[in-house]
DNA sequence: TGGCTTACATACTGATAGGTATGTTGAGGG
DNA sequence: CCCTCAACATACCTATCAGTATGTAAGCCA
């Protein structure tokens, strides 16, 4: 897409591939995305495309693992370890990714939540992996509630491991009505609730400003 | 399906492939249901389903305005009338319908959501009754919140229009990441969160027990 | 009861799209 | 420098599936 090398690149070949595949299934879904139409994203052709994927599935494998995955955890968790309190980290990274988001991101809804619904119960393989990103997501996020509370936080008696769940939920179903009603007036509404529920676990021993 | 009956009869064939169509679509996702898989639910053949539905698009319309529109209105609206604190009705109806509901139905999400996120970028009249199908429910809530206002069950402060945005999200949320994981243990966790924000919503005026 | 409309059945078609067989060319090694 | 293999390109195949043309029989009305 980019690189406009027509130089032989298994590795660049592939990325750009899964770029392509990853935009039309972003937008349209996996059943409606057409290997010709991913191909004519990319300076390639079907040889190429066939050429490293087995199959379409298998080339859906590769998005879900290769693309979904590593984004999901560079948006949702990563960030996360640059906050002292990571409820607060929460609260600023669902502020900068559903409330700032354009409004294409907000139509298109969640690049994970999409397949989940289409394939999950459509094929096994899909199904495995998507559980998996979310299992990572859920866990990741987690991991740091968890530091929150060691670091005084978070209060004591709360679960690390439900409070990920809720963040995860509530995200998810953001992206869902939001791509439902096209519009993102339900954005502030649900930011503010999951505010509201942080104040009621961060509880009064350390203030949050 | 039910009915035996080989007479003609316009309304209950048509009754028959809606509710063939809705349990293919359900169970598949739209594009992945194709019209013969519809048609093998029912004792009928193509000749019907394409004597009653012009394509197979209008017949997804059809499933959202006839079956899907009156499914949600009846599931998650009309019940809450029946109590005099509306939410203690959500509540109630969320533990029926996803905390006891059988496996089956969270690992096939829920039917509107599920559909929103494939055809809502697909095709544009799709999407319209989809958006519609929200926006009855969103407003349906917001009635019922709003009545319990004015019976002093909610604060004063609260606007009804977010408590229903709230619910519709949650549950969409519980519903697709439950599907994802393909377990419910989600549900009781943000069965709880739900409770707590409604507790905060209700205030101390009237004490709920 | 006979004919006529229409709710359905059956057989077929055409297009789309996933997949393949085969050709071609670039890059690295000897 | 050329030879070989692999990274692509091209042309084709074939199955699936939405949609149709046509046939048939059920029910209503005269």
């Amino acid at each position: 897409m980019t690189g406009r090398k027509h130089t032989r690149n298994l590795v660049e070949t592939r990325a750009a591939i899964l770029e392509a595949a990853f935009e039309e299934i972003y937008a349209h879904g996996f059943h409606a995305s057409s290997i010709d139409a991913i191909v004519d994203r990319t300076h390639l052709t079907k040889g190429a495309l066939f050429h490293q994927f087995g199959s379409k599935l298998e080339l859906g494998y590769a998005v879900v693992d290769e693309v979904i995955v590593p984004m999901t955890l560079a948006r949702w968790v990563k960030p996360l370890a640059a906050f002292d309190d990571p409820l607060e980290g929460i609260l600023t990274l669902a502020g900068r990714y559903i409330g700032e988001a354009p409004q294409r991101e907000l139509d298109l809804g969640c690049p994970l939540g999409n397949l989940i619904q289409e394939m999950s119960n459509v094929d096994p393989q899909f199904r495995r992996r998507l559980r998996r990103c979310i299992e990572l997501w859920i866990g990741g996020v987690e991991e740091h509630v968890e530091r929150g509370r060691a670091s005084g936080h978070v209060r004591r008696g709360v679960k690390a491991r439900e409070v990920a769940e809720y963040v995860v939920v509530t995200l998810e179903g953001v992206f869902a009505v939001a791509k439902g009603l096209r519009n993102n007036s339900v954005v502030p509404t649900l930011l503010r609730a999951m505010r509201t529920y942080f104040e009621v676990l961060s509880g009064p021993s350390p203030p949050r400003r």
